[in-house]
DNA sequence: ACGCCCGATGTGAGCGTTAACACTGGCCGC
DNA sequence: GCGGCCAGTGTTAACGCTCACATCGGGCGT
């Protein structure tokens, strides 16, 4: 095996008969574009960024000239002259989530069409200096811009220290810094769900949150405790959880210990599908004896037991404008000081019902 | 020593001793640094690469030079001279599954450590021509070399097609190509699932299969034919999905129509998961009355209406396989004709009990 | 017909880095 | 004591591209 290696070099570099060199065949540069066209390797830059004053006749043959040598252009060349990478970088949290998937599916294909790459750096933990190291590996390859996702308050934190000459966005860290913000209305995404549930003739909402430490959870909380304890009404303590199912599953369990429970908004989806199975252990049917409603529409969500009510998330959008917000300030290179609220959808299905006890 | 340091500057940008030109202040080059340093720029980027024939006391200054203008190397120049992009791609398919979404981020983190940055470009479909521009999308980039995760018979003949002298490993996408690939051992893991419902008693054992077009779906099919349709028995008929829950219900309400099913195998969680709604819609319990498996043991499973048993797939590991494989072709510059299997892994819960009709 | 301007093209100079080689002294061996 | 070597450093030339400017015909106004 090892005496083998060198063979194998020896093959790959064995003399080309056709013509000079005895390197492996380097691929074509401009140069040589323009050798095989008749034209000087400025003209076929010209081509290449499709400069006006070029002759068609002209065009044509150096096009022609590109398609015969299969020619690239190198990036780094015209990075290094042109100070633009072409490239956006983006900040994620490694999670399985579907919604920093989802996005990340969805910033890629819009970059793509504005002509950029993304190259991607993910964090383990969401902690300032984590989440500082991650942007610096991004600038270290020049990105022209980063969108961050990682909603976490600590996260927050590590925006507000990078330099204001890089552009960058957040997505779903909430208000609290002067980095350009997307994120959903979660506020009004909490009411949406609490009213449906009021609506329908409930008359407390409980409500399993997620980690306090992510600026989407305070906001869902503080749009359920506003409305489910408006007027004389008085919202109960909220049950805290960490999105897993696993959290939603024993919040769920106390939840179900409790018969006067009669319904429950849950911070997202996966926390609802534990509620959901911590209620039925306790024979509590669902949606006859308690309501629940969940957050995110993860793709599964028609297909729980029963189907789930929830405030949909468009993942997409926000990719999208998140991107939107980002090329505003690679294209005037300054800080767009604007946040994006995308407004939710609720989404009825099955595990919403007027509660037993009245009408 | 030339005097102090007018003609540089004079160069750079017109007198203005110490404040701003007009123009933006032009980041740190190596040449700064040198200057400030006292030593000519090749010292500077011996210390940058950690040449062993730099003095330490020339090295300290050089690295506080550094420190004191911030300086960072710029990648484009390096990538230009070295014709080293240090950037792997990645190509993804667009989809919320969780596979592909945990693959990402344990690629990047493995990437990472081995000092490479990641791109990625993802595919909306999976025909032949979106995969093969996402790679040449890679390609304009100078990529190292290419992570595909594309599982779809039609994509693993785009990478077929890809040119040799690129590195290249396939993810998830069968055996039918002399591309590199890493994947579970599907037929192994089907076996596991069924011989698990075998095992407890149960006779027939059947199956909601994932696309036919994707490898993966057609070996966790020929391993469930395989042990279900071994010695006297026969197979039932395979049931079709398209990963979905959607469809999971789909299948599920055909199988619960028919009593004379007590076990199904279902080629992904998430077609259990509806086939777990349908069965407790058509009053069938599970696994009173119909046992279930699934597979790939997604982060809800254990929370499902009753806790599903499935074959694991260690995602992680995948990732981390296909990089280290990847970086075997980086380094020898050559393709390594090898392919990954890891074994799959079964996780009894509670979806799964004896028949009720025996023992 | 003359100068002018403009469209089409070429020339030269960098961009910031690494590679290859040249140049210092000081220390070794004999 | 002198050639040689080696650690430590500087000098110069790429790398492949774009930008600014130079060049060169020819159509056009007067």
């Amino acid at each position: 095996m090892v005496a083998q290696r060198p063979i194998a070099d020896r093959e790959r570099a064995a003399a080309a008969p056709d013509a000079e060199r005895s390197e492996a065949r380097r691929s074509a540069v401009m140069m040589d574009v323009a050798r095989l066209a008749g034209v000087s390797h400025q003209t076929v830059s010209r081509v290449l960024n499709d400069h006006p004053s070029v002759r068609a006749q002209t065009r044509d043959r150096v096009l022609d000239a590109m398609r015969q040598l299969d020619y690239r252009p190198n990036s780094a060349a015209r990075t290094l002259v042109t100070r633009k990478s072409q490239t956006l970088g983006l900040v994620g949290y490694e999670t399985t989530l579907v919604g920093p998937a989802s996005m990340l599916y969805s910033i890629e294909g819009a970059a793509r069409r504005a002509g950029y790459f993304v190259s991607i750096a993910s964090v383990q933990s969401l902690d300032t200096r984590s989440v500082l190291d991650a942007i610096n590996r991004l600038r270290d390859q020049a990105v022209e811009g980063i969108i961050a996702i990682v909603p976490q308050e600590s996260a927050v934190e590590a925006l507000a220290r990078v330099p204001h000459d890089i552009a960058l966005v957040g997505v779903g860290l909430g208000e609290a810094s002067d980095v350009p913000m997307v994120g959903l209305d979660n506020t009004g995404g909490a009411k949406l769900a609490v009213n449906h549930l009021l609506d329908l003739g409930h008359e407390r909402v409980h409500h399993i949150c997620g980690p306090r430490d992510w600026p989407e959870a305070n906001e869902r909380l503080a749009g359920w405790r506003e409305v489910a304890g408006a007027g004389t009404r008085r919202a109960p303590v909220a049950l805290s959880g960490d999105w897993s199912a696993r959290s939603g599953y024993e919040a769920g369990r106390k939840l179900a210990a409790d018969r006067k429970v009669t319904a429950v908004f849950c911070a997202n989806d996966h926390m609802a599908l534990g509620a959901l199975r911590a209620l039925a252990e306790a024979g509590r049917p669902v949606p006859g004896d308690v309501s629940v409603v969940g957050f995110d529409d993860i793709p599964e969500a028609p297909y729980l037991i029963p189907p789930l009510t929830t405030v949909q998330q468009d993942f997409g959008g926000l990719g999208r404008r998140s991107l939107e917000l980002l090329m505003e300030q690679v294209g005037t290179g300054g800080r767009t000081h604007r946040n994006v609220r995308l407004a939710p959808h609720l989404v009825v299905r099955n595990s919403t019902a007027p509660p037993r006890s009245r009408s």
